[in-house]
DNA sequence: AAATGTTTCAACCGCCCTCCG
DNA sequence: TCGGAGGGCGGTTGAAACATT
């Protein structure tokens, strides 16, 4: 038995505004400003409730809104202020002069959350996903693809490397999700050699990148120090707006390598090692990222987890996500804090 | 051209918080 | 301290526009 909605009170109209109430709206507030908008509809002859008037003057009316397509930056900014926030269309509104909680939202639900799903991320985390079924429908319709242009036409030489990328991607995720099991695992039972070390490592070794790359097979990152973010510097996964320029833009290529660390019993550590130039051998995979934040962050230092401050103590200090979680200096957050 | 399916987004709903008497 | 009013917010709905068959 909830309360009643405001506008079943007194037959007050609901629906769309017919522009003739708009310029009574707008008259009014420009003449006196909303007050208390309750008895703003009275005074401005509208038979309409105050919450709509509301709803319709800071969504729609107010002459500093902004309308039309989101710009490139705007789209990068919801993206990494909601990696942030998360549903706070408020608090992101406050960021994008011009737009509306409600446009953001719309434009979130309608655009964003979907692009971030078939990228492969989960887009209340913005953490890639990790369960593999939910790359199965992408590597289905590739197969499926891949069929039909061999029935039609030979498969040109990047739509091969496309497919590979996919499923190499699709073993990465799995091989994460193993390393996070394992994590857990490992912790809970105090150095026990655990099978799914060995099953992260056969998948490795069925990753060509691993197996023809003898950097990727040694120790190399054995001794290699972890990114310490520091006390005073507020960190952010993912969303970088230089990052995310190239979401967009999955033709952007940078070849990186994976270096797995793994001592039998003492866990694993991923290294994210970026080349200076691209041979494009088809070893390398192809992601959209930037090369010089990868390379900048990357360079012979592992990627430890954010949340776990003495990840030194960890067993999996690194290996909570296959994408790198990078992690930079935040103006906005630092606004926000 | 018509029917059907899908997407978009303005508007609504109801919960929650703050303010004030 | 309590309770009601008002406003803000996030989630949801549904009509209109657009796309596909």
């Amino acid at each position: 038995m909830g309360r009643s909605p405001c506008c079943d009170e007194n037959g007050l109209k609901k629906g769309p505004w017919t522009p003739e109430e708009d310029e009574k709206l707008v008259q009014y507030i420009q003449k006196h400003g909303h007050g208390s908008w309750r008895a703003l509809p009275k005074l401005a002859g509208l038979n309409r409730c105050g919450k709509s008037c509301r709803l319709r003057w800071t969504n729609y009316l107010r002459p500093d809104i902004k309308r039309g397509k989101f710009s490139q930056e705007e789209e990068q900014s919801i993206l990494h202020l909601h990696s942030i926030l998360g549903n706070k269309w408020s608090a992101i509104a406050t960021h994008l002069p011009g737009r509306t909680d409600n446009e953001i939202k719309n434009f979130w639900n309608t655009h964003l959350k979907k692009k971030l799903i078939q990228m492969g991320f989960d887009p209340m985390t913005h953490q890639p996903r990790t369960d593999l079924f939910s790359s199965l429908p992408h590597l289905l319709a590739l197969a499926n693809l891949r069929d039909l242009m061999v029935d039609h036409h030979p498969l040109d030489e990047q739509a091969m490397r496309l497919q590979a990328d996919a499923v190499q991607l699709a073993k990465l995720q799995y091989l994460q999700y193993l390393l996070q099991s394992a994590a857990s695992i490992t912790t809970n039972s105090y150095g026990q050699n655990d099978l799914t070390d060995m099953e992260a490592l056969n998948l490795l070794s069925s990753i060509p990148a691993f197996k023809e790359n003898p950097v990727l097979n040694s120790s190399h990152v054995e001794n290699s120090s972890s990114f310490s973010p520091g006390s005073t510097t507020t960190f952010q996964p993912l969303h970088h707006p230089s990052l995310l320029a190239h979401l967009s833009d999955p033709q952007v290529p940078f070849n990186f390598q994976t270096s797995l660390n793994s001592e039998m019993g003492q866990g694993c550590n991923f290294t994210m090692i970026s080349q200076g130039d691209n041979p494009h051998d088809d070893s390398s995979l192809v992601f959209p990222f930037p090369t010089p934040v990868i390379s900048t962050l990357t360079d012979d230092m592992s990627l430890s987890n954010p949340g776990d401050a003495s990840s030194s103590t960890s067993s999996y200090g690194g290996a909570s996500s296959f994408w790198p979680e990078l992690f930079f200096e935040d103006p906005i957050m630092h606004e926000i804090s």
